[in-house]
DNA sequence: CCGGCCCTCATGTATAGACAAGTCGCGGCG
DNA sequence: CGCCGCGACTTGTCTATACATGAGGGCCGG
């Protein structure tokens, strides 16, 4: 049977065979030639039609299933998945990343910095029990010489002790915490808002000006690392985000 | 050799073995107990220690390479990641559902429809030849009786030419496109504008109100489908993104 | 001492076979 | 006529095996 090799198409891939199936029944279900709901072939079809073995194209459809092009029913066969919602991805660079990219030169300041129990006012923007040790921080991203974006943070000090006595000097608190500390879960919010006046002053703008705003909080099983509140001045800068569905 | 089983853990899971070991060496990762760059255990290794065969392993592996959290190299063996960018999945639910998850009703109105040839104000925004035929369309969501997103929108007739006929009675022009046209890439820009006269007239909310705007442009293998501005009263809508690095 | 060749090792891919677990339908029984 | 049970079908999982591929490291010769 492994002589049947190219049963049906041309042989040309350097890739393997698993990885054809997975181009060309992808590639059927996003042309529309397989619309939402369809039945794709059994396995046992697709074994014939790549003179292949089960295995094979099971690990191929699997993989379907894992990127939710598929999903699949004992006895019944599998199917197209109708698209629930759509979905982004949203790369969320380092700011140094974001502002390198505008080709201006990067620097940040520490503009406020405490070590404090966590007062209620607080607890509404990370998961602490009330009196647990935080580090409260505020910091100012350039790029050039025009305020970039202001970050407001709370770092839980139970779960980074370090971070009391890390100066953030070379590394911006969001760059050292991303290379220091694992998490497995984040929460992004996504807003717009008026600029305040203090928020205005910092960022050398109008008050009122519109400025997005990101909140941005990250768990690691389950407790809470840290809390950061993004600004940025709304005109001057846009989230890109780009998505193809097998990424 | 299959009466191994238990080899050093509880026996509890119900789930698969490929799936216990995707598990068991995803929470070594996230718990920073293997850290970025750090050796994995051979897939010889983790046979024995699991009681099975290669196979098995293999296909845990697997997963994990496309989840994105180790990487693999012949002879040297397998190796934690080290994260390039942090990434959110950003869902972007169909605005029916967004207003449904409020608990109020929702409704639609096209409040503007023309079919034009494509000016050159369209071109900035949709990748066309200037004169390609579009249907350009204004449209406002309710959320009770109060606007919730304006909607500005143009559709490539020439890819999608039954949406000239189509009377976008039932199904917003969005749930339409999402539900008939099968896209391959799409780009969101997220940003905060101040409101203008004309959007907040529409919107019902006082001019220069931060608005949170959404763009996004889809295309369908290389052919541009649709391209859609949302804006929303910033004060009253975020976007909520989460995230788990292995969703 | 340096460079090239080859052996070895780990992963990558694929096979055939086996059994388990849902589930759809048909046929027989009440 | 209706309903239930069983068998058949499809996917899910796993094993044992085999060969290919790529890369590291050591050995041997110049």
């Amino acid at each position: 049977m492994e002589g049947a090799n190219e049963a049906g198409r041309a042989p040309r891939a350097t890739a393997s065979l698993h990885q054809r199936i997975v181009a060309d029944v992808e590639g059927k279900i996003v042309s529309g030639e397989w619309p939402p709901g369809a039945r794709i072939p059994f396995e046992i079809e697709l074994c014939d039609f790549y003179g292949c073995s089960r295995m094979t194209v099971n690990k191929a459809l699997g993989r379907l299933v894992d990127a939710g092009l598929i999903e699949r029913r004992r006895k019944a066969g599998s199917f197209v998945s109708r698209p629930r919602s759509q979905a982004a991805v949203l790369e969320i660079h380092d700011i140094r990343a974001e502002v390198a990219a505008l080709g201006l030169p990067y620097r940040f300041e520490i503009t406020a910095r405490a070590r404090r129990s966590a007062r209620s006012v607080d607890l509404g923007r990370i998961d602490l029990a009330g009196g647990a040790p935080v580090l409260a921080l505020r910091c100012l991203h350039f790029a050039g010489e025009r305020p970039f974006c202001a970050e407001d943070r709370l770092i839980n000090l139970s779960a980074v002790p370090e971070a009391a006595t890390e100066p953030f000097e070379d590394l911006s608190p969001g760059a050292w915490l991303v290379a220091r500390v694992p998490w497995t879960d984040a929460q992004h919010r996504i807003g717009a808002t008026n600029a305040a006046r203090a928020v205005a002053a910092v960022l050398g703008i109008d008050v009122g000006t519109a400025c997005l705003t990101i909140e941005r909080r990250t768990w690691r099983a389950g407790e809470a690392i840290t809390s950061v509140e993004l600004t940025y001045p709304g005109a001057a800068h846009r989230l890109v985000a780009r998505f193809t569905p097998t990424s």
